[in-house]
DNA sequence: TTGTATGCGTTATCAG
DNA sequence: CTGATAACGCATACAA
């Protein structure tokens, strides 16, 4: 047996009324009389109707569902964004679609092909690690399709943004490494294209300009694929750790990349802050919770999923006119952990 | 500007030809000239067709959707399974449509309906902590429904299941704590109704009995939100403490259960392992990287989300008789953390 | 107050 | 090979 198809033309059939007559009295419409009213409304609990959602789409030309796209669902920071976005979807009435990138340009695109096609009313985007063509969102976004990029945006494109201040983050836990005594700070990256990589290296730079420590090429490295290939971030850091002089601490700019970092530290029995210091961005609660041998700086992942599906739906919905595009910038949270202020173990080779 | 519509009407118009043909044209049918159907083919593609699958929907009764219901995004085991549910509907051309309880029955419930009204073709779900009633999810199964059930299982309804052993998990949990010195072991569980409640429950207890430690009827406590009110779980966490013996070890239950009791346990200044002893359900990545002072026992949840949805799609698909609904059980995995093995220090008033 | 006809975009059936 | 028509479920302009 199918799945059911009470219709409002059952209704209409068994009371001997038109499918206006019902339709217009499921509506509650003035212009019934009470009684046929009563009557459909009770014969429709009794068989348990439901409208079809699907017929409405098609006749409203709207879906009430919104698409999301990131990159992993199972990494804390984006899953606690789709856990903002469910939220605000539910108290709107609005349906989400989730698919991921796992950081690859074509499956992204592949995504929002399959999203656009499925008749989504908006979407909601983090971009993938590898991707630097932003022409599909263009398009889209030029054929009118509401879009609300969040945490990865895409700058050439003037729509709604939800970011947090990854400079300001970034330059903090730069800053905070420096105060801990570390000299020869390494940064890894995502791609370079990305706009979180941009404003985290500019804040991480800036930070080690600021304290009068030398900025070096060689420190700073990128993982095109967002570190999801573990092998990308176990070649970085074992270049780094090779280096000379070697680097006293890595500054990870990512969730992934510091879950990586760990990783890659921990197979290779560097101890974390005896052997070399690590800072990275992260999510994960269980970290607030121990007390892990690293700080991290922390995104209101929540809040912005909230914040992003709010301007979405606002402009799904023309609440206001397209023109006041913005870019709602949240704080970042650096957490600080006693167990990780202990400094380099004069490990490292020289010093600059 | 609203998001457009180029549909076959366009194409049909702009070549003259009806719809029918142009229809058929493009879904390479036979019966239609090679010269005509490049045609529209190219004048398609140029100018951007696609068809429209809300249309499509409403004519073939299926969405290619599949509803999913869990307690909570946010939740590495949740986000894990979710992951692997939305990997093996995209490679099947399916969409993910996401919905959470919070634990909530009466959320639940409207988002049953609302996804079903929603017209998706089957359903995943993991059941809320507060849930006693399952007549909602019974009586849509009934109607035709196909509903997958992973983690948090419907025993009452006869269709395909998805589990752990949470029997050996529990089992394996205790007799490790045990067999470490601890004798007064406590455990946190959800609402007593869920089936991973009771198998869970039933492992601890049959660890404890198999090695002759005296089971306490105060020693169990169970959490009827899921520990998604943290006062739930710092209640019963005072409570426990509070006791005369006082446990020596908690076993948690769940995810949350875990992160619940890390958190009261930290903010009571109790350290672990050496003020008292703990272990618990984690799926966080983070536990695995950094040596934590907690023993985890971590669930293959990418795996159960995979293989729930291939169980989903076939029932959907009908490509098996549904006479066959089978309970898929994995092996749950104990990870045992040295920094965690570190007896009690003698914090306990009387032993037994 | 209620019924009839039309359209949303697509495909299937039946003619030609 | 191609075109006209009906149908999927619903809402609504227009009649009655």
């Amino acid at each position: 047996m199918k799945f059911e198809a009470v219709t409002i033309k059952d209704i209409a059939k068994a009371l001997g009324l038109s499918t206006s007559t019902v339709s217009r009295a499921l509506r509650d419409s003035y212009e019934i009389s009470p009684e046929t009213k009563k009557l459909v409304l009770e014969y429709a609990a009794k068989i348990n109707y439901h409208p079809n959602p699907i017929a409405l789409s098609l006749k409203e030309r709207r879906s009430h569902s919104i698409g999301v796209i990131v990159s992993e669902i199972a990494n804390s920071f984006f899953s606690q964004s789709i856990d903002g976005i469910e939220s605000i979807a539910y108290k709107n009435g609005y349906n989400v679609i989730i698919s991921q990138s796992r950081e690859s340009f074509e499956r992204e695109v592949i995504n929002l092909n399959y999203l656009t096609s499925r008749s989504i009313d908006g979407l909601l985007v983090s971009v993938a690690a590898e991707t630097k063509d932003f022409s599909n969102f263009k398009e889209l976004h030029d054929r009118g399709m509401p879009i609300v990029f969040f945490d990865r945006v895409v700058n050439e494109i003037n729509t709604h943004k939800v970011i947090v201040d990854n400079y300001k983050g970034a330059y903090d836990a730069t800053r905070y490494l420096i105060e801990s005594g570390y000299t020869n700070i390494a940064a890894v990256a995502n791609n370079e294209v990305l706009s979180i990589t941009k404003d985290r290296i500019a804040g991480y730079k800036a930070a080690l300009a600021d304290h009068h420590v030398q900025e070096r090429d060689a420190y700073i490295r990128y993982c095109a694929h967002g570190g999801l290939l573990s092998s990308e971030v176990e070649e970085v850091v074992a270049d780094l750790v090779s280096l000379d002089p070697r680097p006293d601490a890595i500054l990870a700019l990512s969730d992934k990349l510091t879950t990586g970092c760990l990783r890659i530290l921990k197979a290779k029995n560097l101890k974390i802050p005896h052997d070399i210091g690590l800072i990275g961005f992260s999510n994960s609660e269980i970290t607030e919770l121990i007390e892990p041998p690293l700080s991290i700086i922390k995104q209101p992942a929540f809040e912005m999923g909230e914040i992003a599906t709010d301007l979405l739906l606002q402009l799904i919905e023309s609440k206001r006119p397209v023109t006041d595009f913005e870019t709602k910038m949240l704080e970042p949270q650096l957490i600080i952990r006693e167990s990780a202020k202990r400094k380099r173990a004069g490990a490292s080779a020289g010093s600059q």
